[in-house]
DNA sequence: TGTATTTATGACCGATTGGTAATTAATAAA
DNA sequence: TTTATTAATTACCAATCGGTCATAAATACA
């Protein structure tokens, strides 16, 4: 019945972009946390009333897991990216690494993991949105790690399952480590010291 | 002038013990993070109503401080003793780090990690108090990496600030990860593959 | 030009927030 | 027994919380 393509074209039109929007609460629960953020924080950082707000999104709880899903899909975006850049599997799983340390470390933390300690553990929704996507990364570095151990870039004595556990244990470290450094040197070896130890 | 054992013998004895009160709400705190307490949890939890909460431990905010700092003291207390088990320092590393692991799963998390990442960023005190811990953590595992590579159990082609640098980030890891699994089996080995990697 | 429909705005809601202060109760010292 | 001192309890506070609703404004369509 519906036209896919279809514009909403009745009644008055909205005045903000959706993604701007659900950019700036992201940014904002990214920061504050979700009980840390009201309702005023979303308002003023958004720049909608809160009428718009629930409206357009729901009620906090649905605002915060659409914020979520926007951040997972931009970040894994922003970084899957560097995985291709050269012939060498070794080589771009350092990349991604690289990269992956960099957004942290310039985004002081990762919203996945402030939210999975936050709230995994009293919200049932966060934690499945959380769950699947931890599936689909460690996938994809299993995958990377696979093709490096395959060409003998990466030892073959230990499981590529198991490396790349190492890996998503290490980067959800790395998340919350950064949340308390002013200094970031030390941190941004740690990545490397782990996979050097694997040649 | 004070006499140290000097006890308060003037006016109405307490009703609780400072310790238990400070237990419960560690324990709230632990898991419901900051701002996902309220003093009424903070009353239900430990008994007291929020008049005798404040005498005794002045706001939230320093109550909070209060149980932070029990939590370190009483983890590092349980803990640490699994690092003289032994002779050889690797199999004191290993039963520390299996031993923190357990209680890790235990607690599903880590207070200190949480705090982290809910109040670092934001809060001065908090901030201090854990990177007080952190660096005295980091220099106890430097210690035993240390006598480890002595006698030859950890290879010497890695600082041991390092290595230890790689423990502390896998650690904080293991924290945020635990929160969002009910199966703790994958997780259980990470340790051990990362130390494996060291011979 | 109405009319239908959607959005923007701000007043409004009860509940809860962290925090205070007055009152009562319990003890030691005088 | 009176007095000083401390603790327990509860009534109370302004502010903020998340959320709703009535109204005005802006558009497409008839």
């Amino acid at each position: 019945m519906n036209i896919v393509d279809q514009q909403r074209c009745v009644g008055r039109p909205r005045e903000f972009e959706e993604d701007r929007v659900l950019d700036a609460a992201m940014n904002i629960f990214w920061n504050q946390g979700y009980e840390g953020t009201s309702l005023k924080d979303l308002c003023s950082a958004t720049g909608l009333h809160k009428g718009s707000l629930y409206q357009a999104f729901g009620d906090k709880h649905q605002l915060f897991l659409k914020s979520l899903k926007y951040y997972m899909e931009q970040s894994f975006k922003e970084v899957a990216a560097s995985a291709y850049l050269h012939d060498s599997p070794m080589a771009n799983l350092r990349s991604l690494l690289k990269e992956i340390t960099i957004k942290c470390i310039e985004g002081e933390g990762c919203m996945v993991i402030n939210s999975l300690v936050e709230m995994a553990p009293h919200d049932q929704e966060v934690k499945q949105m959380i769950d699947q996507s931890y599936v689909m990364k460690q996938r994809f570095l299993t995958d990377l790690i696979d093709r490096a151990q395959r060409v003998g870039e990466i030892t073959i004595k230990q499981d590529s399952d198991r490396l790349a556990a190492v890996l998503m244990v290490t980067l959800a470290g790395l998340a919350a480590t950064v949340k308390g450094f002013s200094n970031t040197d030390h941190v941004s070896y740690v990545l490397e010291d782990v996979l050097s130890s694997w040649s």
